[in-house]
DNA sequence: TAGTTTTGTTCAAACGTTTAAACAAATATA
DNA sequence: TATATTTGTTTAAACGTTTGAACAAAACTA
């Protein structure tokens, strides 16, 4: 049971060094004769040594631990963005330790603190929702423990950033569906003061512009995006006397329940009401129609998230990343009004 | 930038006692006056100190850090169970790691090793589709670090335990269809080598015999449950001379794959073919028709996994828990024929 | 061959906390 | 008043590792 757990000193017991002997040779350190590394390590692997993290992370300063805080971890987005932070760190020795905000800013302070407390070597987050005051997150920064931000932040925040083109997704969108042939396109949008949700607004904006188009006020509606949201805004969509022939939600969740009351009212999708989504939550290629969405390539994401940490904790590079990928358009059935895409 | 870390030596030189006091004062030791303890709590706060745990961990030969593996961190299921466990967990001072198997025995053994090698002092976990062969699970026993097992585990495994009555959960099902007037049901299984489905494959059997129905054994499909095996199988049983007249899938996704097709193939949910799926995914009650399910008290569990785990390392309790709780049947449009329920 | 450099190892302190044992002072017991 | 107990604190070692400095031996240099 209690077995007692393989120390260095065991190891140098046995082979008659002295513990730092058995370090360094762990450690491959360059004035180590090859013999004895060579014994140190078979001896290691006989009796099943484990080094103890805690007592290097106390002597070095460094937990190999780190942080992630994500809005919810339920999220297809999110989850694959950390599963390739996980698989990226883990990689390079490091272990991962999520926490979920639930899109609120309390639980976001509670889960810093928290991090910081158990010193993680690093954090990588994604702005709740609710989120306005970054102090937080300066405290972050102030107490030199390394932030990389995804998706969700600010450009106050003197942080890496890792996130998509949102402006011109907004675009790709609203360019599409001028091509199928839509003239009032809504958009059921999220709250502007969060920085990707406004950006999709301008792009929006801009891209009726761009074709052509009037920007009609009440054809633009702010929301959480929830599914409700959805069923709600659609519902004054199709209470208006001059309907939309489009929708575009900043969110899949919103598209889902416009599509709900679309098909409660028997609207058809999209001859009636063009409908477009955005995240690619896996759902989206499920209902019927499937809906046309925007991927964020979360996996790529995650990957450089995990990547520009571990650039600033090994003193790579000094300053900041900020990526901007681009975002691809995945045109599926709620959008294709001409078959020719078919 | 780099400001120093405020120890409790700080706090000492500050006043005038030795860092053994302060700590005693901060862990409210009996014997250390009360006068102490305060002073030592106002200059910890005027400094704003912050205990170093890895310090801590080293001398106390404990981390605080519990390990939790899940099969998938977005089904909902194991979100909410986990969001449940971190919970708990954080209010008695456990901060809580994270790591997703997806399934998969290689990364579940991996996960392990690093659980342990981070030294957390317990875990809690859920197995594997694909798991079969236990040492690792053993492993970690035999290191003597608590384990509790939620939802999917074997009993030979010498561990805490939490999970519903599957068993119960099929004949709730079946008792409904057949209540609904149904007579041929079929069942998309899970495969019967893990425990939980072949406990559901067992209730689905016995509640067919209690009704008095025959069992037909090319009604009874397994499969891992994803939405292409549920529509293959219900491609399969529509291409019968003698179709079900109603299919209970042992997971959601299942159920969601049948519907679709039988959604392409026209035919009429629930009135030709009733449908049941299993775990309650918030998809169930967004689709249309909505899809009757089972509810697994996902926060529950995770409550009391979290729970067991602290008895044990508490030492409040020795011997192992076994906790099954009775699953809720959702009753949606997609079984519901009688109108009599609405 | 005496002096310098390199190589392989040991020494000792450090990381920040906890804790058993020791101790002096204050208080209670007889 | 002498002795035992309690109270509040200090001393010192420990947790397991890392690392700069020290050191002796071996290998070069001139």
């Amino acid at each position: 049971m209690g077995k007692k757990k393989v120390t260095i000193k065991d190891i140098a017991n046995e082979l008659g060094i002295t513990p730092s002997a058995v370090s360094k040779a762990l450690n491959n350190h360059p004035r180590m004769s090859i013999e004895t590394k060579n014994a140190v390590l078979k001896v290691a692997k006989r009796l099943n040594y484990q080094p103890n993290l805690l007592a290097s992370a106390l002597r070095k300063g460094k937990s190999n631990l780190v942080g992630i805080i994500v809005p919810r971890a339920h999220s297809n987005f999110f989850s694959s963005v950390v599963e390739n932070i996980e698989e990226t760190l883990n990689g390079k020795g490091y272990n991962v330790v999520i926490t979920q905000s639930n899109e609120s800013y309390r639980k976001e302070c509670k889960n810093i603190d928290a991090l910081l407390h158990i010193q993680v070597d690093g954090i990588i987050a994604s702005l709740a929702n609710e989120t306005v005051d970054l102090k937080y997150f300066n405290k972050i920064i102030s107490n030199g423990v390394p932030l990389v931000m995804f998706d969700r932040s600010e450009d106050v925040l003197k942080a890496d950033y890792i996130g998509i083109n949102d402006y011109g997704s907004s675009k790709l969108v609203v360019d599409h569906l001028v091509e199928q042939g839509c003239k009032r396109i809504a958009h059921i949008a999220g709250f502007a003061n969060t920085r990707i949700y406004k950006n999709r607004i301008e792009g929006y904006k801009d891209a009726l512009a761009e074709n052509g188009l009037p920007l009609d006020a009440d054809l633009l509606v702010e929301s959480k995006l929830t599914i409700k949201d959805g069923r709600d805004i659609m519902e004054h969509f199709l209470a208006m006397p001059e309907r939309p022939d489009a929708v575009y939600a900043a969110g899949d969740y919103a598209a889902l329940g416009a599509l709900q009351t679309l098909i409660e009212h028997g609207i058809p999708v999209p001859k009636e009401m063009a409908l477009v989504g955005f995240s690619n939550e896996p759902f989206t290629s499920l209902v019927a129609p499937s809906i046309t969405t925007i991927d964020q390539h979360s996996a790529q994401i995650g990957k450089l998230a995990a990547e520009s940490f571990l650039k600033k904790v090994e003193g790579t590079s000094e300053d900041l990343d900020k990526i901007i990928l681009e975002p691809e358009l995945l045109i599926r059935a709620s959008s294709m009004k001409s078959k020719a895409l078919a």
